[in-house]
DNA sequence: AGTTCGGACCGTT
DNA sequence: AACGGTCCGAACT
């Protein structure tokens, strides 16, 4: 598991890449902005990381981002990961609710469940799990803090209501 | 219009 | 057994 910083205008993310792909993607924080990175990058990782780069600043600039780097979601139990390849499909620009993710993964009574899959989501902006809102537009909950949902929201020309 | 309350439902720890 | 990024209806203000 290789740890790389990823500055961009919004703050330093951190991306998490494993032998299969991004594994993983924080948030900026005010502590610790440096974190160990490997002295030298596989070159298999190289062009993964770069295509989260251009990923991550596209989608931050509300748009649609060209090509992404493979996913690694194997952390996740079956459920997630079927409501994280979901998320995947909502365009940037539209929305859905978590009851209609949850129909959208064949399990039309767990909206509840697919709330706690967002919240476990490894790779938030880039699996757009802020895309997802309460039911009547309200806006929800959102683990990187309520903040970040609106303003990814607003770039991608949504109005929030809640 | 808005809000609070209660119950039902599901996956995870 | 308990907790959530829920949802819906009902009963309020």
């Amino acid at each position: 598991m290789h740890q790389v910083p990823i500055p961009t205008s919004d703050g330093t993310f951190v991306a998490t890449f494993s032998e299969a792909g991004l594994a993983r993607l924080e948030f900026p924080s005010d502590r610790k902005a440096a974190r160990r990175q490997s002295p030298r990058l596989p070159e298999a990782v190289r062009p993964w990381l770069r295509a989260t780069e251009r990923a991550l600043d596209r989608v931050l600039a509300g748009k649609t981002p060209t090509q992404l780097p493979p996913l690694d979601l194997s952390a996740g139990t079956n459920f997630q990961q079927a409501v994280w390849v979901a998320l995947q499909h909502i365009p940037a620009g539209a929305t859905r609710s978590y009851l209609e993710v949850a129909r959208a993964v064949g399990a039309p009574k767990a909206a509840r469940a697919v709330g706690q899959a967002c919240g476990a989501n490894p790779i938030p902006v880039l699996i757009p799990c802020h895309r997802v809102l309460a039911a009547g537009g309200r806006l929800g909950g959102f683990s990187g803090g309520l903040e970040w949902k609106r303003t990814l929201l607003r770039r991608e020309g949504n109005v929030p209501s809640g």
